[in-house]
DNA sequence: ATGAGTGCAAAGGCTTTGCATTAGG
DNA sequence: CCTAATGCAAAGCCTTTGCACTCAT
């Protein structure tokens, strides 16, 4: 692992004990362990992909401590086409992106967001407050089609 | 009922009776009701409320045609940020829009969509199938935040 | 020591399915 | 008439929860 990923990783530890703290809660290994597999995935991952990447850990423990890691802000349950729950780092710890949805065999990609793309969703969501009495604080922009292996295939 | 809703409804029945023909499926008294009932709402619908809205109707012979519907392109099921699926016409039927959907009690809206937005959309939908290898054939653009009744209480 | 966290197993809750009956073409 | 569709009930599957044990502080 670079230096570059350690020093991220170490920060993301910091800012996920902080947020574990104020709702008196410990930064155990099994939530370390979490948040780790997260951070390397680069993408949301389902509860399954989860149970095999992390053997160790029990079925329970992954949705509860999940659950808690998403109430506390550090991760992000997100919806696909199918039926798992996907989970990632919460967006103020991994930086806004969107997604792609494979519409075939469910996989979920992340995608950075641009600039110009950003402040055309913005104005939307102002024209929404506006009008339909929404306030509306995020975004979900996905985009749907083949992965690159569906498309082979 | 209006005359322009009665057109509406009749052009929507025709075009469903056509494409459950497609796959040898008859559009039925419960078939036709389930339509009537997401034509009419003008928002996704849940289970829940459809079983409310249908009393007539048992949860099996929902679900079944839910998914039957769906599966000929006359539904389709959307995903929230809470347990229940939701269902509305299908945009070829309803029209491209996108969603309000309340972080706080489930509840979503339909938006309609703007030029200025969906060409902003679709430049980052081309630029993705450049850069990532996706076919990206349709997008979801959600905007969470407190609907009108959440904001106030 | 003391309460939070964990693991196992059982229960919950939305959704799907089997099978006998009914209805559409 | 004959197959598809329906209704009821039971089963499936992802997820949550109860409870006793363990670990961190």
């Amino acid at each position: 692992m670079s230096d570059i990923h350690a020093k991220l990783s170490t920060s993301i530890h910091d800012a996920v004990r902080v947020r574990l703290a104020k709702v008196d809660q410990r930064y155990t290994t099994r939530r370390r362990l979490l948040v780790e597999t997260l951070a390397a995935a680069a993408r949301p991952l389902t509860i399954p992909e989860i149970v095999a990447t992390t053997p160790r850990l029990p079925q329970s423990t992954i949705y509860r401590n999940l659950t808690i890691l998403a109430e506390v802000g550090v991760a992000c349950r997100i919806p696909g086409t199918d039926d798992y729950g996907r989970y990632e780092l919460a967006e103020e710890l991994s930086g806004h992106h969107h997604h792609l949805v494979c519409t075939r065999c469910g996989r979920v990609d992340d995608v950075p967001a641009t600039a110009t793309l950003e402040r055309a969703l913005d104005d939307a969501a102002s024209a929404v407050t506006d009008r339909q009495g929404y306030r509306v604080t995020e975004h979900r922009f996905d985009q749907l089609g083949l992965c690159r292996d569906c498309c082979d295939s």
